[in-house]
DNA sequence: ACTCCAATTGAAAGATTTTTTCATCTACAA
DNA sequence: TTGTAGATGAAAAAATCTTTCAATTGGAGT
């Protein structure tokens, strides 16, 4: 339940006039727990939590913001989108590592758009593992 | 059915030993038809080819990197892997529009994966499109 | 061209995932 | 405290995806 991300979540969640319930709370402490997890390892974490409510959580939390949605394969995957970084996608095992450094190169980014506002990115390799290679 | 990219695919399923059936092709043919498309639309292309049909085929052709699975909000889409572009999607309207600058340093991205074998990458922008603003 | 067979297809059934409904409950402002 | 708009959850419904299996067919070999 520590951690600044998930405090400063909660605070965004409070901020736009959403109430703070153990429900909520509970699916957002789940998915600060780790990284691009699915919906069933999320689920798993908060079982008291009903179904239907972790799906209106996850939709309520990336339609705010405070989460991202990922298709790494394999269904959906989400995480907190506080934290910057991007993924490694093995294309023979399925396996997901992160990676801190962007190689977005910014400046040419806010060109490409034109007239869209980017407010955000998410950038995926992939590619083969060094365990299958 | 004309197009290089299509064409290209064609030769591909072959030379992977796959047989390339009417349904196979007119799946194919949809997903050339235009770009990151949902499964709804992409069936709306093909009616005569059963929906099991295209699932199958789009496993497939995903599978062998003929075509490329998105998530850009409310479902998977699925695009010729073949053209190199990204995506910028309005996270107000769920617009999606595409651009073929691509930002990314390849330089710093062959240094980032360490003993991972990067072959592929994808880059989505999220913010806000000039109609929104 | 013809034959043959492994690969492919599709209808139906089944499983899984997601959404809707609605009665009940609760976070929190006053 | 209290009142209430917002939130929850069980059940049902809807949507989505997969499995099964008998029938069909693309294309290699002749």
């Amino acid at each position: 339940m520590s951690g600044l991300r998930y405090e400063a979540a909660v605070g965004k969640l409070r901020g736009c006039g959403y109430k703070a319930t153990p429900q909520r709370l509970a699916v957002l402490a789940a998915i600060s727990a780790g990284q691009h997890q699915r919906l069933e390892e999320i689920r798993a974490r908060c079982p008291e939590v009903g179904m239907v409510t972790v799906y209106r959580a996850l939709d309520l939390f990336t339609g705010l913001g405070i989460v991202r949605r990922l298709d790494l394969g394999q269904g959906p995957r989400y995480e907190l989108a506080e934290d910057h970084h991007h993924h490694l996608v093995c294309e023979d095992c399925g396996s997901v590592k992160e990676f801190e450094r962007c190689p977005v190169d910014l400046q040419s980014l806010s060109r490409v758009g034109g007239d869209f506002e980017v407010r955000a990115h998410s950038l995926e390799l992939y590619g083969r593992c060094s365990d299958c290679r």
